[in-house]
RNA sequence: GCCGGGAUGGCGGAAUUGGUAGACGCACUGGACUCAAAAUCCAGCGAGGGCAACUUCAUGGGGGUUCGAUUCCCCCUCCCGGCACCA
């Protein structure tokens, strides 16, 4: 009799007869319903990770669930492969890029497989593969065409001294994070996708995505950030032209006092031409932190320019000012300034002096003068001629009229959300596929000359990108003409690759187009799962091609992802596990140590998914403990042989209280394990319930033949229902059950609603809503006479005593009786 | 500042639709087994009072609704996440 419980063996055993048998691989020709559960591909950055163990380990259980129940399930795994970390490590060791990441997702796909996850594996992809990256390219070219791709000048991170582009969170108080040199601002040509022409639809079909987080949604509608206003343009009071602002609050136009235009603003840069205070000041406006925290808590400054424009509809002269708090990038890069009903106007126009007009009251109260802060709630207008007595709706309507009338306004809809742009000055990643040609200008790479592949073997010294100093690279002739031309040499985002590879696994090995039909077979995806960091960028993105996949005809469903869990952090010490922190607990020695399956049941039971995980060794020690228990359970009942699972149909033995109760329990068990899996995603719930049907278990001791019956039906039953979070050892555990067949073709237990029901039940007695005792009755007894017999009870006539009557009683059906007395 | 989410024993957490607060696990304590230890098994384990039956208090703090509130409403404190001079 084997009473150890040989982890190392077993998990070695399932995880081989899966690989041989393909027992993962998942098919498009099945008559079951279809259920793709996708865990966000990982970074390959070296080794696994707590993080990963436990989004794969939700994954898996997932996925094996449902094969279970009975659906055709594809679970893919693959590697988001491009990146800066690799170029990094390409300095450190003085290895190329490439064979980094290769020898790293090598490593790691040793890692995940040692996990036991169900993966279809022929269907694995690398984004940094030719064969993966080439369709991102044919995609990128006829976006082009579509105009959905453009060129625009922006300002990018220069670092001096390593002649490279920093991303923003490589800048550190303004410096290089390597070379310390002072970072500069450079303004080069980009490639940007045009998101905004999707800015609605993206947030229209939030609201039809039941499935998802409200913290996800709401952080996505914030972020597209759509607001209805007006613009409003003023004429220039010298010269020709108007400056135009925009504005959510066209009700207090008849309020402006002033003009205030950002510091970039062509209208600052005109007045500075001839004032050198001017100019030394917006000089210093440029300099100031980028870094958003910053900018808001920054003291407001300006300085007039001395220009004037005239108020669209008073004519009244307005004076313009240059102000920090004034954002380039967002509506005009200009405002109109409403001391008394906006806090920055106001803060910034008692600093200055500048006049303050209040024009919106509230209904019941009159503003008295002087002001000591701005009201910005909604109003009255006064003091505003024609407009006076209008409330927010009907002058909001009335001005941006008159407006129009004059040609100097009119609503707008403005979004926060700008376009993406996805030129990164970088190696390695998906070279952009333009070449640049004198006499055709940007030609996109025609598809029978895809894809531009990147080349492996370089020198990297971090000194700028190789391929910008390859003319083997970067030297061709144009696709159009013929003649000598330039390719792009500047990469893409990374993003770009994750936002397409969900549809990729559907037709991973299409070599004649992006995507199949498989794709839309597959999509949308089921249930995807990820962690909350990826909440705004990586899930807008990937929304974003989606609809660029279907108005290109490659897709049919409009939103990617049914379903989103966000699982918590893994913390140690109540912190997130991170290298920076040095508090990481290495999941291989976990593995090593106590097995898969341990580290499975661990980051299952110790919180729900969504929520953060606390580390702790004690309670790997106790999920291990369980899994010994459980070994052991089986072993003892099989030591005496196997018995056939007790049936209800089959048997018309009497089943004595106890086994009653205990299949009571069983069935129970198994209601609520598939509840927690399948709807609530509460793991944790679901295997302490079986824990307590395990504790059940042991204390049953009869041992004769209709007992034996029964305890072989719950010890089936929990092995199925720990299966998909323990599967090796489940399957071990079924061969010593039921040696004929195997666990994988096993069907999930079936809920056997007659043993459910109880001819006795005890009921909690209350009175006046607190606990006073319990009793057992008939299920069946009718309401007067349980009200009748809880009254009778000594626990509840003890509170009757001294002239006190019973007021009222109120029964919960099955529950408790409560006895309001007084 | 704004928008989310949260606070339950020594710890992780449970209580799903307003109905027995603390399931399950960890830690701890006592016992059994052992020469001994580990492992394992059994018992106990929110706080106060009581020999006990039992009883009072208790889900961050204060109020409210209700026969009954961890759960709903109002106010406050603290923690976490996101956004942030967005006009």
């Amino acid at each position: 009799m084997q009473q150890q419980y040989p982890f190392r063996d077993i998990e070695q055993q399932a995880q081989q007869q899966w690989e041989t048998n393909q027992t993962f691989a998942a098919s498009e020709d099945s008559d079951k319903p279809k259920y793709y559960c996708l865990s966000m591909f990982p970074y390959p950055s070296g080794k696994l990770h707590m993080g990963h163990v436990r989004n794969y380990t939700i994954g898996d259980v997932l996925s094996r669930f449902h094969r279970m129940r009975g659906y055709n399930v594809m679970q893919p795994m693959g590697w988001d492969a491009f990146g800066l970390p690799a170029e990094n490590a390409a300095i450190k060791n003085n290895v190329a890029p490439a064979d980094w990441t290769y020898s790293n997702i090598e490593h790691m796909k040793t890692q995940l497989k040692s996990l036991g996850l169900a993966v279809d594996w022929q269907r694995e992809l690398a984004t940094c593969k030719p064969e993966y990256y080439r369709w991102e390219q044919w995609l990128f070219t006829e976006l082009f065409k579509k105009g959905l791709i453009y060129k625009k000048t922006a300002t990018v991170n220069w670092d001096p001294v390593d002649q490279t582009v920093l991303a923003n969170e490589q800048v550190i108080d303004g410096r290089g994070w390597r070379s310390g040199a002072l970072v500069e601002k450079r303004d080069i040509p980009q490639y940007f996708m045009k998101i905004t022409a999707y800015a609605d639809e993206l947030l229209q079909e939030l609201d039809n995505l039941p499935g998802w987080p409200e913290q996800v949604k709401t952080m996505q509608r914030n972020w597209i950030g759509k607001s209805y206003g007006c613009e409003v343009e003023f004429p220039l009071a010298q010269g020709t032209g108007n400056l135009k602002v925009y504005t959510t609050r066209p009700d207090t136009l008849m309020g402006a006092t002033y003009v205030a235009v950002a510091a970039e603003h062509p209208l600052a840069t005109l007045a500075a031409q001839h004032n050198p205070a001017l100019q030394a000041f917006i000089e210093e406006c440029k300099r100031g932190s980028v870094a958003e925290a910053d900018v808001a808590t920054a003291e407001k400054k300006g300085m007039a320019t001395g220009l004037l424009v005239t108020h669209p509809i008073t004519g009244e002269p307005l004076p313009v000012w240059v102000a920090n708090y004034v954002l380039m990038g967002y509506g005009e890069g200009a405002v109109m300034a409403v001391p008394a009903h906006d806090e920055r106007d106001f803060e910034f126009a008692t600093h200055y002096q500048l006049p303050i007009k209040a024009v919106i009251k509230p209904l019941d109260a009159d503003l008295s003068q002087p002001m000591t802060a701005a009201y910005t709630e909604h109003g009255v207008l006064f003091d505003s001629g024609e407009f006076n007595d209008l409330d927010f709706d009907a002058a909001f309507d009335a001005i941006a009229n008159s407006l129009n009338a004059k040609k100097l306004g009119a609503k707008r809809t403005q979004y926060r959300l700008r376009d993406w742009g996805i030129s990164r000055q970088r190696y390695w990643g998906c070279p952009i596929p333009i070449v640049h040609c004198p006499s055709c200008g940007e030609v996109p790479v025609p598809e029978e000359q895809l894809p531009v592949v990147l080349p492996e073997h370089v020198k990297f010294d971090g000194i700028g990108s190789p391929i910008k100093k390859d003319p083997a690279f970067y030297e061709t002739t144009c696709p159009t003409c013929g003649g000598k031309a330039t390719r792009e040499t500047d990469t893409m985002d990374t993003f770009v690759e994750s936002s397409w590879y969900f549809a990729r696994y559907a037709s991973f090995d299409s070599n004649s187009a992006m995507l199949d039909d498989r794709a839309n077979y597959w999509l949308p995806v089921d249930q995807y799962i990820g962690g909350i960091e990826h909440a705004i960028l990586h899930l807008l993105y990937a929304r974003f091609f989606n609809k660029l996949m279907r108005d290109i005809g490659l897709v049919k469903s409009g939103e990617p992802f049914a379903n989103l869990l966000t699982q918590g952090m893994v913390l140690k010490d109540g912190a997130k596990m991170s290298k920076s922190k040095g508090n990481t607990v290495d999941p291989q020695e976990l593995i090593d140590n106590y097995g898969a399956d341990t580290a499975r049941l661990f980051m299952m039971f110790a919180a729900p998914p969504e929520q953060s995980l606390e580390w702790s060794d004690t309670g790997v020690e106790g999920a291990h403990r369980f899994l010994r228990r459980l070994w052991k359970a089986v072993f003892d009942h099989v030591e005496h042989g196997t018995a056939i699972a007790y049936s209800a149909e089959e048997s018309s033995a009497e089943l004595s209280a106890e086994l009653k109760n205990l299949r009571r329990q069983l069935h129970q068990t198994i209601e609520k394990v598939t509840d927690d899996y399948g709807r609530r995603h509460t793991f944790n719930t679901a295997i302490a319930s079986v824990m307590e049907l395990m504790n059940a278990l042991a204390k049953t001791e009869a041992n004769d033949a209709l007992s034996r019956a029964v305890k072989q039906e719950v010890l089936e039953s929990a092995v199925l229902l720990l299966s998909p979070i323990v599967p090796h050892i489940c399957q071990a555990l079924w061969s010593e059950l039921q040696a004929a067949t195997s666990i994988l073709e096993a069907n999930w237990p079936v809920t056997d609603t007659a043993a459910l029901v109880q001819d006795e039940i005890e009921l909690v007695l209350q009175v006046n809503g607190k606990l006073r005792g319990s009793m057992t009755v008939a299920r069946t007894l009718e309401k007067p006479l349980l009200e009748k017999l809880a009254v009778e009870q000594p626990c509840v006539q003890k509170y009757l005593e001294d002239g006190v009557s019973v007021r009222k009683i109120i029964v919960v059906p099955n529950k408790l009786i409560n006895v309001v007395v007084g």
